[in-house]
DNA sequence: ATTGTAGTTGGCTTG
DNA sequence: ACAAGCCAACTACAA
């Protein structure tokens, strides 16, 4: 007997229906060929390792979201568990498989499993269409647009850019024929397993502030663009990373999930604009979206993009280990209550302004701690709903000014920088709840208020509250020192290789 | 080739 | 309250 030949599209970082061009090409062709289809999703069981549990629970909400209106098309999700290059093998011959859609990913590691998964498509006559769907414009063609190199600066990408035709946004117009449905549609082996089996206990997590799924990315879109005036106004320096409820979209985890797509947010972004005087890039809303598909391009057109060592744009800079500060960073107890305050957010909530990265980024690497950036784009890794590969690794070289930035002399003061959008302290005060009641004057330098005072505000520093791991004053006019150092090797070594005349 | 200019978003002191 | 000037002086790109 002969089986029925089956199509797949393989979810990753495209959580969604809309503008989803691989997974209409794999109901197109199942439909034209009468073949089974089977939307799958893959599960590493070790993924708590990489994934914190906010994210991880975002994830499961966005499956779900997603088998939700995959049923609603007469299809469904089939979730698997395990490492892609191990069971999709086994699957693609049980299951017959001959047609493969995927969306074209950059991050590293999905770039390796590719490889593999290609090439065993290759041998088994398996025909596998990829496309390019994750970001606004193709980043391939733009680095060959310029002549092979990645474009070391944001105005030369948008450069580079500015003549492209965006290409308009795919529907899924008709549901899913019968013929196209698998007898183990409803299996319940497939179903999307429970967070608790992922080592996730939901009762422990804080309170869901951002749900995942493209269902809401696509309310949180509109909900934003219905809001002409504050898009057209937008500039993002002017906004504040320390408001208590966020001062810019929160658009960024539906985005890195593909829950929302990016070429959707920017011809919604079109069209808001069109016709009104509105704020340009790179301080604009199009341009965070563009700083975004700057760094796509930059990462997905470099080497060791994510690691200093064998990274041809990062400068290598004598980043020293101190596993006590990384640690007292990452749990927000460095005895700076400003960014314990943000790194206590970002842990709770998942998200964090991006100018409140800048905070933290700087303090961990050029500004006080001198720990690799690579360190702290881990920890990110760990808490960020929206953690993408390439921005994290993009932005944590920005922040280190290991690349795209050089002005190393220019350091963030955790005391002075909060100060300027949030005099009081509220911010600190809803994150730091052991420093709530002290007077403003010292709600930034409580080590600076008298003991008397301590006292009365119920937290003596050094027993309630970490003292400063290190004098701020001091320590970044000596790391400045060393960024200065560090450069100078760095254009002995540039100036060696480039050919003499 | 050399040089001028621009570059998402600083901090601190002085006036 | 806010703006100007200083700090010490980076790189990429274009001309």
């Amino acid at each position: 007997m002969t089986k029925v030949a089956s199509v797949i599209h393989w979810f990753r970082l495209d959580l969604r229906l809309h503008d989803n061009l691989a997974l209409r090409n794999a109901i197109n062709e199942a439909e034209n060929r009468k073949q089974i289809l089977r939307p799958i999703y893959v599960i590493d069981p070790d993924i708590k390792n990489r994934v914190g549990c906010n994210r991880l629970r975002f994830l499961f909400q966005s499956l779900k979201n997603l088998d939700t209106s995959l049923r609603k098309i007469n299809t469904r999700l089939y979730v698997i568990k395990g490492k892609a290059i191990e069971c999709l093998p086994k699957l693609f011959d049980e299951w017959h498989v001959k047609f493969l859609t995927l969306q074209v990913d950059i991050d590293a590691d999905l770039v390796k499993q590719d490889e593999v998964i290609e090439e065993f498509c290759e041998a088994n006559n398996i025909f596998v269409v990829k496309r390019m769907q994750h970001t606004v414009y193709d980043f391939n063609s733009v680095v060959k647009k310029n002549n092979g190199s990645i474009p070391l600066t944001y105005q030369k990408f948008l450069s580079l850019v500015s003549d492209v035709q965006v290409k308009d946004i795919i529907q899924i117009s008709k549901g899913v024929s019968d013929e196209c449905k698998a007898s183990d549609y409803d299996s319940q082996g497939y179903d999307i397993p429970s967070l608790e089996e992922f080592g996730v206990n939901e009762s422990e997590l804080s309170e869901c502030k951002y749900p995942g799924g493209e269902s809401e990315g696509l309310k949180r879109l509109d909900v934003y663009m219905a809001k002409k005036q504050w898009v057209c106004n937008f500039e993002k320096p002017k906004s504040s990373p320390n408001s208590i409820e966020p001062s810019t979209t929160v658009l960024s985890p539906y985005i890195s999930h593909g829950c929302l797509s990016a070429k959707l947010f920017y011809h919604k972004l079109k069209q808001v604009e069109n016709g009104s005087k509105h704020t340009l890039p790179p301080v604009s809303l199009m341009g965070q979206l563009m700083w975004r598909e700057f760094y796509y391009t930059a990462g997905s057109g470099t080497e060791n993009f994510d690691k200093m060592v064998g990274n041809s744009v990062c400068t290598q800079i004598p980043w020293k280990k101190n596993d006590a500060h990384l640690k007292a960073w990452a749990e927000g107890k460095t005895g700076y209550p400003f960014v314990d305050a943000i790194m206590r957010q970002l842990k709770q909530e998942g998200w964090i302004h991006h100018l409140a990265r800048h905070m933290v980024a700087c303090f961990l690497t050029r500004g006080d701690l001198w720990i690799s950036w690579e360190e702290g784009a881990k920890v990110f890794e760990d808490f960020l709903l929206d953690y993408d590969w390439s921005l994290n690794a993009g932005n944590w070289m920005w922040l280190s000014a290991s690349a795209f930035f050089y002005k190393y002399y220019r350091v963030y003061s955790p005391v002075a920088f909060g100060k300027k959008t949030d005099k009081d302290g509220l911010y600190i005060r809803k994150y730091v709840p052991e420093l709530k009641k002290y007077p403003s004057e010292f709600i930034y330098e409580p080590w600076k208020a008298p003991k008397g005072v301590q006292k009365t505000a119920g937290c003596i520093i050094g027993e309630g509250y970490p003292n400063r791991i290190v004098d701020h004053d001091k320590v970044h006019k000596d790391n400045i020192q060393k960024m200065n150092a560090a450069y100078k090797v760095n254009k002995e070594k540039k100036a060696m290789k480039r050919p003499r005349q």
